[in-house]
DNA sequence: GCCGTTTTCGGCCCGACTGTTTTCAGTCG
């Protein structure tokens, strides 16, 4: 079982002990363990059989036995008795938006109501309104919500909610009213995924109303879900939920803070404050007899609790709070110290424009270099590069070289399949003529996770590989990594002074925070690329940048921020051994 | 279930909105 595993079974667990009355703590127990275990840098059975797991902060004992337990049987005793108690289609009718465990557990016991379908029946029939807090409105609603939940089922893309986001908070900021705007939430923590869009307005009291009454009124929104004074959720027509949070200017920090989180976060600064006798919400910081301390800028938050600032992207209780503590916070990486780009393609293959085009975006970027890495032969769906077509590629690349004068400088370069075996898709005489080698499997997702580390170990073990492209293949809320042992992969490419790609297209970010870590800690230098197969795909860095922000990645860790004279030395090996094979 | 410069017991973040209440529980973030 991995960590992702073992977490699925504690959010269960969870989610079944609310129906049951159990002490409301304990849930909240499991469920924040269940996140911890979820996020973990290295597999939870090897702390386990380590005995390092219960050194984990809010893993306790308790935690520690049933992770045992987990791994001995497979699954937990306990588990498989709420299972027999609660039906199954209960754990979805609680996503209904309006629905939590109490009232699951209320249509449930006096109705007889297991399943989204026979709740939507019930509601429809008129027959819920007759229990305690359900009325007419309620029934209304929750077939609203039920035809919501239909429609959107989960989250949206980063990438996709992103620039929603920015074109309602460019509206907004034109109204006199509106002094400060920004969303928030996991937006502003750059998170891959987004369950919705938060922003937050600050504006003088008397002016609250009027900005709600504009936000509810754009042309974006379909249906409004509340509209309150102080806060308003909409839905847009696309379907994605925002919230807007109204605030006074002198709680701008104290909010800003608070609705960015993550809640974990919060719920840790929130703890050190109390611990000072401040309290702290989303208004400001307040002393005795809630005497206001502050709360206009969000650093003072931090401050409040003896803290240097904490950027967005650290803030998931995985250690930043510590960090912040004992000054050893990272110094992120930033968009601007990126150099070069060293992942995409052309029409040579299944790019959309010519060796030109590309790279005159990528000067229009100021890139200092790029690297032009089309498929090889065995993807023949992407009309993969043979050796003659990739030495007549190399010829063009060194003309443009020559016109451009270096600005940028151009790197024949290749995204070399690895093949099933393992093995890399073109041989020493021809990858010995370039500058950067990719290598990448675009084939047989679905080995054995055993097989599938093999495989990719011996490529890597091959010593022609610079970069290993897309490492764990994942397509966000399309498929899923491959099965993979990401630690030997890891392990194998710092053996042989490989890098591993940040592949920053949208649809990818893999890798992502807790395997950036990992690749940190293991000193496993990135590669942030865009994979571009269109100019303005150039544009994508930016995502891949704030995912390694996320990873705590600094300069120093990403290989794209050196200077193409130390890049090329760094890697100098892999083509050393190249030339003598 | 977890945790401890106030503690091995007794706390555990906090406020807005809604619908149904005649004073508030449930839900959400």
């Amino acid at each position: 079982m991995d960590n992702a595993d073992i977490a699925k079974v504690f959010f269960e667990l969870a989610d079944l002990m609310e129906f049951h009355q159990v002490v409301d703590f304990k849930v909240r127990a499991f469920r924040s363990a269940a996140q911890i275990i979820e996020n973990l840098p290295e597999p939870c059975t090897d702390m386990l059989r380590e005995g390092t797991l219960a050194e984990v902060p809010r893993i306790g004992e308790g935690i520690v036995r049933r992770v045992a337990e987990l791994c001995r049987t497979g699954t937990l005793a306990e588990l498989e008795e709420l299972r027999k108690r609660a039906p199954a289609g209960l754990a979805e009718i609680l996503r209904i938006d309006g629905m939590g465990p109490r009232s699951t557990e209320l249509v449930w016991h006096e109705l007889g109501i297991t399943t989204v379908d026979e709740l939507e029946a019930a509601a429809k029939a008129q027959r819920l309104r007759g229990l305690p807090r359900f009325g007419a409105k309620k029934e209304e609603k929750l077939l609203a919500a039920i035809a919501a939940h239909r429609r959107a089922s989960g989250r949206y893309k980063l990438t996709q909610a992103y620039p929603h986001a920015e074109a309602l908070v460019r509206q907004l900021r034109k109204l006199p009213e509106v002094l400060r705007i920004e969303a928030c939430g996991t937006i502003r923590r750059r998170r891959d995924t987004v369950g919705d869009i938060d922003l937050l307005v600050a504006t003088r009291q008397e002016h609250a109303v009027a900005v709600a009454e504009r936000f509810v009124h754009l042309p974006e929104v379909r249906d409004v879900v509340a509209h309150g004074e102080t806060k308003c959720t909409v839905h847009l027509k696309d379907g994605i939920q925002v919230d807007l949070r109204i605030v006074p200017p002198e709680s701008w920090g104290a909010a800003l803070h608070y609705f960015t989180g993550s809640k974990e976060h919060n719920i840790a600064i929130r703890g050190l404050a109390v611990r000072r006798g401040l309290k702290i919400n989303e208004y400001g910081i307040f002393g005795e007899d809630d005497q206001r301390l502050g709360g206009e800028e969000e650093r003072e938050i931090f401050a409040a609790v003896g803290l240097p600032y904490i950027e967005p992207e650290l803030r998931e209780n995985r250690g930043e709070i510590e960090a912040a503590a004992e000054g050893r916070l990272p110094h992120l990486v930033e968009e601007r110290d990126i150099r070069g780009d060293l992942h995409m393609h052309t029409n040579e293959t299944d790019g959309q424009a010519t060796l030109e085009a590309m790279v005159a975006e990528a000067r229009r970027l100021g890139r200092e270099y790029v690297a032009i890495t089309d498929h090889s032969q065995a993807l023949s769906m992407a009309l993969g590069l043979d050796p003659t077509r990739l030495r007549a590629q190399g010829r063009q690349i060194d003309a443009l070289n020559d016109k451009l004068g270096g600005r940028p400088h151009v790197l024949r370069g290749i995204e070399a399949d690895i093949l099933a075996d393992g093995s890399v898709d073109l041989g020493p005489e021809v990858l010995r003529e370039l500058d950067w080698v990719v290598a990448s499997v675009h084939s047989m997702f679905g080995l054995p996770r055993a097989e599938q580390t093999r495989r990719i170990v011996r490529a890597l073990e091959s010593g022609v590989v610079d970069c290993l492209g897309h490492p764990t293949g994942r397509l966000i809320g399309q498929r899923e990594p491959y099965a993979v042992d990401l630690e030997a992969v890891l392990d194998a490419a710092r053996r042989v002074g490989a890098a591993v790609e940040l592949n920053a297209f949208p649809d990818r970010l893999d890798l992502w925070d807790v395997h950036l870590r990992m690749a940190q800690q293991m000193g496993v230098p990135v590669v942030i690329s865009t994979d571009s197969h269109a100019p303005f795909h150039m544009l994508h860095m930016r995502y891949g940048v704030w995912t390694a922000r996320r990873g705590w990645l600094e300069p120093k860790d990403v290989a794209n921020t050196l200077p193409l004279r130390e890049l090329r030395a760094r890697f100098a090996h892999h083509h050393r051994q190249l030339a003598h094979a």
